[in-house]
DNA sequence: GATGAATGAGACTTCATTCAT
DNA sequence: TATGAATGAAGTCTCATTCAT
């Protein structure tokens, strides 16, 4: 009954699927049973209503993204935990995976909202800036070794949902350990 | 004089920058001095546009792909080649790196066309799947391979023309070194 | 008040003198002091302007063909009856007679809008079907029997609008009496 | 290989069967194997080919209908010569069929070209005139008499054409009788 | 809070016509 | 005669947004 949840419930789920400009406001208003009006009741404008989902997601995905983090002490078994937490969200999410994947390259991208969005992995941030300072990680700028991380995530991710390639626990833990051989000091 | 060729160049120029739907027609017609008749006489459809525009892109950017590969013989050499190739083809054609990034997340991509334009690498396909045989890459399926390590290439330029980071030659090897070493046979 | 009705009086008005093709949507807007995209809020497109107009003037022919039939007994009087009827609307709706003609011949008619506007003139039909059966007119299939004495009245019609000829109350009689003629019994 | 006829016969061909709007000349143009500016040598633009066609069309039709005339000297006898020969017409040429009927209503028609075809028909007219001045047929306006008969064939034909009835023999004397007893004096 | 009729700029596309070859 | 690339006005329709209820 929540009706600006409805509507971003539906824009989620119209967006992923069709995309920003294929994705009317009226196709909003009938797939959430929701006036037009209601909208701009809640939102400024199109674009607010899609930077809200995308904070939103960002934020839920920040919290995933550092589930069991903190028990625990060794810097590989962290990085693994912090690769599949990005992995389970995305498979467990593709709907949402999709929105950003979407998101993140369309020139709707403020970088603003990419700016205040960042403090939701401030811990995972940190995780790797300390891994560089004790000489684990190698020394890159910190946003190069997170977004070499992420990138591999994505790719994976999209190859699974396209159904490009089958997946099995045992090609999961290979590209991770990929993923740790291609930042950790050799 | 070449009226296609001019609608191709101008859409190019308009859509890296501006995105898919927020460069209409009307503004290629107008910025490349062509009649909007014109622009459908060379084309069925805005589609048809952004499709040939694709496949163009991916056919000279297999090209310079290759470049060079015959002459090496050693394995890692060649990674690295074909590695500095693709960020050289990038960073000097970033309209054409921001196309494909646009293009290849957008709800336009056709599969057809995806499939069709993979023909331009297959000789930089041959390379990594001899690799695998040879056991100097990881037996992984050859999609992830690739698209691993061309992530890879990605999120470093786009870094670098978002200017998010500095460019240095040191750190262009220490990039390519930390794929390598996600990929190579440890 | 009724933007709807409003679009359907102006079309009626515009294609009747201009005809369909000469009567863009951007007329109507104009004509009507209506957005265009009223008329796309009340109708599917274009064509469904035209199908929503032409069924809703062949309801009020209907309506208007069966006036005072019903306290007539003689199946002669009825017939004159009948004739007259449509012969008035016409004279008196001179546009509604000039967009069904137009409409009749035109490739936009679909036979569904044609089957569906039928019921509207049951009682002539049965009217023209009880004759038969009674052997006061002629054994003709019943559609033949029907736009022969309808495509009279569409002649006649046709000639006083465009001047052809001059009315008189005579001459009506006159080619009523023919009309009656071709399909009675002798 | 004479290009202009060639244009006629395709748009006949085309203008029956979509009608004249949805029949652009790029269209005549591809199915006729003619370049557009060929059409333009020929034609002075879309409209004087329309004419043409519809000029050419009743010039071959008035021909027709007078076939086998001047040997019949009984008035009824040669009333339905040439009521069978304006049937035979239409059914064996259904497209001219369609393209008359398409273009008698249509606003395109231009009275000029209406005034100049009806020389075609003057031994016809003057049939009709002599019968009126012998007392055979009623005291009708000429055209009102002429236009009474023709659109009786005209709507036995169109539905034979639409299926809408099957013909047969018996059926089409029972018109002609039915458009006789309508004309002549009783 | 919620509605949805109304707006009108602007999107894509068509098409009759021209003109250099 | 014949070609067809090029034109650009004009057509249909979409869609983010507003506002009176």
């Amino acid at each position: 009954m929540n009706k600006r949840q409805q509507v971003l419930d539906t824009t989620l789920e119209l967006i992923s699927e069709l995309g920003f400009h294929a994705t009317p406001i009226s196709l909003i208003t009938k797939k959430s049973n929701v006036a037009a009006g209601t909208i701009y009741h809640y939102f400024t404008n199109k674009e607010d209503l899609i930077d809200t989902l995308y904070s939103d997601i960002k934020k839920e995905m920040g919290i995933a993204l550092e589930k069991g983090i903190d028990n625990t002490a060794n810097f590989k078994d962290k990085f693994f935990k912090i690769w599949t937490n990005l992995f389970n969200y995305y498979i467990e999410n593709p709907k949402k995976f999709e929105y950003l994947e979407n998101y993140a390259n369309s020139p709707f991208i403020h970088k603003e909202i990419k700016q205040i969005t960042r403090r939701y992995y401030q811990n995972v941030i940190d995780f790797f800036e300390s891994g560089i300072q004790l000489g684990i990680f190698r020394n890159l700028p910190i946003d190069v070794l997170i977004n070499m991380i992420f990138s591999n995530v994505s790719s994976f991710v999209r190859m699974i949902i396209m159904e490009e390639i089958v997946f099995s626990e045992s090609l999961l833990n290979k590209i991770i350990q990929s993923s740790w051989d291609s930042v950790k000091i050799t």
